[in-house]
DNA sequence: TCGAATAAATTGTCCTACAATCTTCAATTG
DNA sequence: CAATTGAAGATTGTAGGACAATTTATTCGA
C-alpha cells in the first residue's frame, strides 16, 4: 500500500531502486554505522516482498556500505580511522591516475570549465560560505573522475568516495583548510591545462594525501 | 555427522558459496564470456531455490564478472581490449601503491619470500616450463598485494585480476617476454629490500604497463 | 523461404512456510 | 541483588509454488 512512487521502473529493476534508496538513507545518516538494517522494515517501507530486498543487500555489500553477519542480518558499516586512512591511500592513487588522464586529453571545454570550479571555491572561500565549498568542491573532484575517461576507475574511485561518507569524523571546514585546499586545487587544474600529465599526476595525488592528513589530524591522529 | 561442507554453512551463507562456486566455473573458462547464464540451471546444478541463486548473482555482478540485463538474464560480462587497456591502467596505479607500501614495512622474511619467487621464476624460464613460471608470477604478485596491509587496495586489485582473467587474449606467454617481466620483478624486489617507495612504486607501476603493452602489441593493438 | 502467430521458457516478484539462530526478558538460583 | 537460565518471540535463511511480463523458440501459412 505504501510508496507508490516508485513506479519509475521499467527501465531500472526494482532491486536496483531499492539499493539506491537504501544506500541514499545511509549516506544522508538516517542510518547510522552500526546500526542493523532491518528486511521486515524494509519490506514495509518500500513495499515489496523480501526477495528484491535481500538481493538489493547483497549488492550494497559488495559496494563496502553494509557488512553482512550470518544469521544477524546486515550493518552499516563502520568505519576505524585506521580504515579511512587506508581508503585515502588508494583514493590518492587512483585520482593521481584521473589526473594523468585528464591532462592527456583535456578539452579546451572542459578546462574551462575546471577553472570554473576553482574561481567559485575562491568565492565560495571570500564569502565563507563553506556549504557552497563543499558542493564546488565535490563537483569538481567528480567531474575530473568522470573525464578520466576510465569507467573502471570512476566506478573504484566513487566506490571509495562513498564508503568515506561512512566517517563523518564530522570535520567542519575551516577557512584555513579551504585555502590550501584550493590552493591544491589551482595546481591541479593547471597542471591539467598545461597537458602535462606527471605534474598532473603528482598534484592530485598530493591533494589527496593532504587531504588525508588534515582529516587525520582532525581526528587527533597522526 | 557433521561434513564439512555443513561446517562451511557455519561461517560463510550459501549464497556466498554459490558465488564462489560460480567464479569459479567464469575463471575456469567453463562459462564463457557472452554466455547466458540460467537460474533454473544453477538450482538443479546447486540443489537450491533461486533465492540464494539470485542472491549470489547480485553479489558477483558488482564484482564485475556478469551483467544482468532486465527481463533477459545474466550473462558472463565480455572485455572489449579498450576496456582491458582501462583495467590495466587502474591495476598499474593500485600495484604501484602496493610496492610503495610494502617497501615501507617488508620484513626481511617477506623479503626473502619475494626473493625466492623471482629465483623460482628465473628457474622456471631456465627450464622453459611456462605454467612454473605462471604460477610463481601470480604468487609474486599476490604476495605483494596482500603483504601491503592494506584492505581495500587489495580487494580493489584482486577485482581487477578477476576482470582480466575474461580477456583471454590467450597471449602464450614466450621465454622472451618472460624474461622480460622477470627482470621487471628482480628491480621491484630490490626496490623493496632496499626500502625505497619511491623506486618500489616505479618499478611496480611500469611492471604493470610493461604487461599491458606486451599484451596490446600481442592483440595487435597500439 | 519468410514472416507472423503461437507455444514454451525465463525472469521478476509475491506469498507462505518453516527450521535455525539470535534476542529478549522474566523467573530462578546462588 | 546480581548473575544465570530458559522459554518466548523475532529474525534470518531457504524452499517452493504461483503468476504476470517478457523473451525466445517453434510452427504454420502465404
Amino acid at each position: 500500500m505504501p510508496t507508490p512512487e516508485i513506479e519509475l521502473l521499467k527501465s531500472r529493476s526494482l532491486p536496483m531502486l531499492i539499493e539506491e534508496e537504501i544506500q541514499r538513507v545511509i549516506l544522508s545518516g538516517q542510518y547510522a554505522p552500526g546500526d542493523r538494517i532491518n528486511e521486515k522494515e524494509l519490506t514495509l517501507r518500500f513495499g515489496t516482498s523480501r526477495g528484491p530486498i535481500r538481493e538489493a543487500l547483497r549488492s550494497l555489500e559488495s559496494s563496502g556500505l553494509i557488512e553482512q553477519i550470518p544469521n544477524r542480518g546486515v550493518f552499516v558499516r563502520r568505519l576505524t580511522p585506521q580504515q579511512a586512512a587506508e581508503i585515502y591511500d588508494v583514493r590518492a592513487f587512483l585520482f593521481a591516475l584521473a589526473g594523468r588522464l585528464l591532462a592527456m586529453r583535456a578539452s579546451e571545454a572542459e578546462i574551462a570549465t575546471l577553472r570554473g570550479f576553482v574561481t567559485a571555491m575562491d568565492d565560495a572561500i571570500a564569502a565563507d560560505d563553506t556549504d557552497r565549498y563543499l558542493r564546488e568542491n565535490f563537483a569538481l573532484h567528480e567531474f575530473i573522475v568522470a573525464h578520466a575517461a576510465n569507467p573502471v576507475l570512476a566506478s573504484q574511485y566513487l566506490s571509495l568516495i562513498k564508503q568515506l561518507q561512512l566517517y563523518r569524523a564530522r570535520n567542519l571546514m575551516l577557512v584555513d583548510s579551504m585555502q590550501v585546499s584550493n590552493r591544491e586545487h589551482h595546481e591541479m587544474v593547471e597542471a591539467i591545462a598545461a597537458r602535462d600529465p606527471d605534474r598532473a599526476q603528482a598534484a592530485h595525488m598530493a591533494h589527496v594525501m593532504s587531504a588525508k592528513h588534515r582529516l587525520m589530524a582532525n581526528a587527533g591522529l597522526s
